[in-house]
DNA sequence: TGGTGCTTCCCAATCGTTTGGGACTCTATG
DNA sequence: CATAGAGTCCCAAACGATTGGGAAGCACCA
């Protein structure tokens, strides 16, 4: 009766009159079948013109007839009637653990257009790590996604077995899974990146800031950092595990300057990880960069707001969304894609908080 | 031919197959013909009993048993068939103008979770102030929402003569506009939160970095600020405009502290000015709060890793994304609902950044 | 017997699209 | 002139739900 009943309701009644008889320009959208009318011919074929389909039988006389109908009662084909006849929803879901992250606000924003761009709505949960997806449950019990969208890196996340149990077409985004279609950036070149960085800055002995093991990003961060480490010909850098947040980082700052030996460069593997790291370094009262440098993967604007501002990977997050859309798409369309990447190279963003090795003796070392 | 043909969509098969001769616990969901022929009734007393049609006048053992059967066979209503008939979209958008700001995140959280425990979907819009929300126009002309959560405070978003225009059900969220049904926050009581703190710490010559002063948030936590200092007697404080950004409030900070007079305290009326604010005092070698205390409104993770971490005033953003839910709901129902306001009080979280006055002889001023 | 009133359920139209299967009109061809 | 084959377009059945309007059964009463 009311709207909110939605398990119980049965009328709904708000201003929009909806003026039934053939109404043209009348208070409401414009049908197929009034367009259909307005250009003489049968709803059907109005349809064929505007969908563009495939047996091309109709004349061009009549296609420009209901086009110029269509665009005079500016015909918007109504979703649900098109998603009931079709068995679809024309929507995606997004799953990502925490909104208040700005990583992941950005990979939102870059699918959101995407999708935009086609058409397609995006219906975003947010599911911290270990929490059961109900709301997201919902949403495939209602038909209301086509797909789905899995932005979480932890491995522990259980949700996946359900909606593949559900048979929802799945992509993982920013992270690596087996035999299933995923979606990354390519974390090994920025952390590459940050290393090559740090040793342009005569830092030989160097320390890793890294997430929890059973995050897809954090070992592969750590990897591609351990690599460039190896590469360069430079000690294997000291790791502590951080939790990828503050205070994951902050403790790991201190576990790392702990050491007899401390590095003369800290790379946080991630954003929060790097401010908390940060924030513990004043603690200690050790000056960045002069005593110690910092880089951290990941970027926001808020970095460039800390004391000293942050030098940091930036990488395309916005793009990683943006192709999880089309890869989903290419799922939904039978095509198997399976483990694309993101090809933009990820950028460094100067900051203040990486400076030339100042202890000398260790520059040789 | 394509699922990413929207426009041009004529066929869709994907993997699910849908068994269509009476499939019960097939490969695809019951529907409700499913449950009525399970139960031995007719689909439309399913649907009643279903739907606690207010006709009321299905025996006790017949609904038992629709009962029985939908829960056997694990019915959930298609939500594009029941929202065709029912001539609506079951989803509403939210139109916010920064996903990445923590402030929003937060309000997106509240409003996601009410409107997932009443089954509808909440499609997500970013509307920087000022641009045009193409997007959101779509989502109205493809009737996939009923209703619109604007929450945006800036007065220049020119959006919403659209969408009434369009007979848009809109609720105003974080903002009062004129004649409006609109949900708040009691920022007036948070800015005088901010100052009473600040004058319990014996500051009496107090700084606010305002916002916009087309925006509505900032006029309102700028009143509650000078109402508040004008109740305890205190000077009217001077403020400087900033434009809740980091820069704003790291230019007005400049501003406020070249007074020949400065304040001892400030008063940042969002998140980030005063994070900007924070970095800039530290530019200037202003130490805080040992010669400026600041107190920030708004609150997130990250103003616990600054340095020092930031005092501030934590308003119930989440709590005001559920209400915004709720009002919309009643505005569907058509019950006029007008100006709602959250009512937990706004709350007081230490940080550091606010210290007793040292300037003894101003403590008197 | 027939009428009235209840209770309980079924019938069928409807929401707005899409699409396989004809039906009709031409023109070309044997 | 009959027939085939294009080229166009219309018909009608879906998709899965909701709901006003009966219809059937029964009890009661005159």
């Amino acid at each position: 009766m009311r709207y909110h009943d939605l398990d119980v309701i049965n009328e709904i009644d708000w201003g929009i009159t909806v003026d039934n008889a053939s109404s043209k320009q009348g208070g409401s959208r414009a049908r197929l079948r009034d367009i259909a009318a307005h250009a003489g011919v049968h709803i059907s074929t109005a349809s064929r013109v505007l969908n563009g389909d495939p047996r091309g039988e109709v004349s061009a006389d009549t296609t420009a007839r209901v086009l110029a109908a269509a665009d005079t009662l500016q015909y918007k084909p109504n979703s649900a009637a098109r998603n009931l006849r079709l068995r679809r929803a024309g929507a995606f879901g997004l799953l990502i653990p925490d909104l208040t992250h700005p990583t992941y606000a950005t990979l939102v924003r870059g699918a959101l257009q995407e999708a935009e761009g086609r058409g397609l709505a995006v219906l975003i949960t947010e599911v911290p790590d270990g929490a059961a997806a109900i709301g997201l449950r919902r949403l495939v019990d209602d038909h209301r996604i086509d797909g789905l969208l899995i932005a979480t890196a932890s491995d522990r996340s259980a949700q996946a077995d359900w909606f593949e149990g559900h048979g929802v077409p799945t992509v993982y985004v920013n992270r690596r899974a087996e035999g299933k279609p995923t979606v990354t950036v390519d974390d090994e070149a920025g952390a590459a990146l940050a290393l090559r960085t740090m040793y342009d800055y005569g830092h030989r002995r160097v320390g890793v800031i890294s997430g929890p093991h059973d995050v897809d990003t954090a070992r592969r961060r750590l990897d591609g950092f351990i690599s460039a480490a190896n590469t360069l010909g430079i000690p294997v850098p000291v790791e502590s595990c951080g939790e990828y947040t503050a205070n994951g980082g902050a403790s790991a700052l201190t576990s790392l300057m702990s050491d007899p030996n401390p590095p003369t460069a800290i790379f946080a593997s991630n954003l929060m990880s790097g401010i908390g790291a940060l924030s513990r370094a004043s603690a200690h009262g050790i000056r960045i960069p002069d005593e110690l440098s910092l880089v951290v993967f990941d970027d926001a604007e808020i970095a460039d707001f800390t004391v000293p501002a942050l030098t940091r990977i930036k990488m395309p997050f916005d793009e990683l969304g943006a192709l999880a859309v089309r890869s989903l798409i290419e799922v939904l369309d039978g095509r198997q894609a399976r483990d694309l990447r993101v090809e933009t190279p990820p950028q460094l963003i100067g900051g203040a908080s990486l400076g030339p090795n100042m202890n000398v003796g260790m520059a040789r070392q």
